[in-house]
DNA sequence: CGACTAAACGAAAGGCTTTCGTTTTAGTAT
DNA sequence: ATACTAAAACGAAAGCCTTTCGTTTAGTCG
């Protein structure tokens, strides 16, 4: 075929298509992706350099799909609460890329400036030293868990028939599991907060 | 070859054998499994169902090899952070292991007994309906985001050489990456505990 | 006009999981 | 003992996947 006459792929394309394949079926694969936007597996290789380029290209498409309006340094935990459901909700979106990106290092600038803005609201909140990273890692773990729970098969936790009867009694409690995920993010930030609030009362003038 | 005088296969070898491989290299796979035990691919599917099940055994393994004791549920907070390091110390023994589990229902026995603990506990400490489920899942993306971390690239965080100050000094706070990843989870252990605390009302013992 | 780059293509290498049919052995029932 | 069934090995192959390579054509800059 030669050089077409206009680019027959651009990144934007190809990140819009992986997207569409990966909220549709879980995963996204170089001979879909090239079928859905009509061309060859390996002319995908003039755009980008290989798979991982695609999934840090999505892990910025969804976080900037959506902006997160201005967070307000001077009150920590309303801006904590801001920049944590940020990044739950860009997840919420698209539940199943999330176990797509957890082996990735996060290089993507727009995704940095999030975390830049977690670091700038726990320093104001009077966190310090190596404290800042224990924080921002707690608060990924939460939040990295959240959106996992979104892609996790909906029964999560499968018991044997016979025993676990307060496990089982629980679980009869949480109800349809998207009401579930909603109620448990709300219920973790809750404590994720009040947790980092106890922690600076504890030990309000240490260096 | 037919069949041999004794079985060259158990479901153990095949579980330390892809424990093993998931230990030096990440994953493992049936050519180098069977490559391993000395047997062909195909052999396997004697003995097992098929990938899913070995993951399910490896989930089993990494819990039941280390048995954690067993909890005083007169103690909430105690029982708490006994059953979060136990499943913590568990992956951390085989931190390339967490990232293969993440899309996996859990059926294990032994290993919904550690949850069907965590529910008594949460219970003991005075929470009751759908916050059981909640505080379960909070409990449980912490857990699971802590594991996460420690099979993470050396970075996690990768900034453009431009910019994002605060979050770069944070990061050069943290001191090498074990002994960081070792320090956020204490850290994050108090936070989760003194945010369920905090939830409780302060009516509890105090500490 | 010539050289170089960009962007498409087909083919192929080398991975992976799983299925299928075949062969040999073990156990069991008549 | 003889047959029958189940267990456990094998090789081959289907059907996925990512990535590389060489080839072809179109545009661009001297």
């Amino acid at each position: 075929m030669g050089r077409p006459l206009l680019p027959l792929i651009s990144v934007e394309a190809l990140t819009t298509a992986a997207l569409e394949l990966v909220d549709e079926s879980g995963d996204f694969s170089f001979p879909k992706l090239a079928k859905k936007i009509g061309v060859s597996q390996s002319s995908i290789y003039n755009h980008v350099s290989g798979r991982d380029e695609i999934l840090e290209l999505l892990r910025h498409r969804i976080i900037t799909e959506e902006p997160y309006p201005p967070v307000d340094h001077s009150e920590w935990e309303g801006a904590l609460r801001v920049l944590i459901r940020a990044y739950r909700d860009a997840f919420a979106r698209h539940p199943r890329l999330a176990p797509l990106l957890v082996l990735q290092s996060i290089t993507d600038p727009a995704v940095i400036g999030l975390y830049e803005d977690l670091a700038l609201a726990l320093e104001s909140a009077g966190f310090s030293g190596r404290d800042v990273v224990a924080a921002i890692s707690t608060i990924d773990s939460f939040a990295l868990g959240a959106a996992l729970d979104l892609a996790a098969p909906e029964v999560v936790w499968d018991p044997p028939a016979e025993g676990y009867p307060t496990l089982k009694r629980a679980l009869g409690n949480a109800g349809p599991s998207e009401e579930r995920g909603g109620h448990a993010f709300d219920f973790g930030l809750d404590v994720v907060i009040g947790g980092l609030r106890a922690k600076l009362g504890g030990q309000e003038t240490r260096a």
